[in-house]
DNA sequence: GCCAACGTTGGC
DNA sequence: GCCAACGTTGGC
């Protein structure tokens, strides 16, 4: 099966793409998506080897700051289980779990960042998940078209 | 900080 | 199963 393409969201103040390149093995862990629709995503479609664009949101200048590779996807969240975690949920079994996660590593920056802005204008990307109003998942499946346009507006081939 | 859009919860 | 209330996301 080939490699998918995603667009996975993170807040800067959390984790920014180039923090991510500073962490250990340069690999950021997912932890605490609590929605069903991108549970599914991960549990179900994401596989190890596929590429996402880490967009920065919730901040300043939201877009796409660079390329990550899924380094493992479909595992059960830990943090579900963990009484102590912000993320606790008490009605998830360990042999039923709720939430899954995954793990992303930094792959390759941007040469220039594309803001949502950016991507609103382009209208060869009007049909992408992230420009839409009211599209909050924060884990999106992208089109092979899509990943190619927005790789190109960033300055890089992929 | 505002608020639109959306998801989840819980009473009925 | 409906739907109001509430909580969250995330752009602006």
């Amino acid at each position: 099966m080939t490699a998918q393409y995603w667009l996975v969201k993170c807040e800067p103040h959390e984790c920014s793409f180039d923090e991510l390149k500073t962490r250990e093995k340069r690999t950021g862990y997912w932890r605490g998506v609590r929605n069903y629709q991108a549970r599914n995503l991960i549990r179900d479609q994401m596989a190890k080897g596929d590429l996402a664009f880490f967009y920065h949101s919730n901040c300043d200048e939201p877009g796409v700051a660079g390329i990550a590779e899924i380094v493992a996807a479909g595992y059960p969240d830990p943090s579900q289980f963990d009484k102590s975690d912000r993320y606790y949920d008490e009605k998830s079994r360990a042999e039923d779990p709720r939430w899954y996660s995954f793990d992303v590593k930094w792959k390759k920056k941007l040469k220039s960042f594309v803001s949502l802005t950016d991507l609103k204008a382009n209208t060869k990307l009007e049909e992408m998940k992230v420009v839409q109003k009211g599209q909050r998942l924060s884990i999106q499946p992208v089109s092979a078209a899509e990943w190619k346009q927005v790789c190109k507006m960033g300055g890089i081939t992929e």
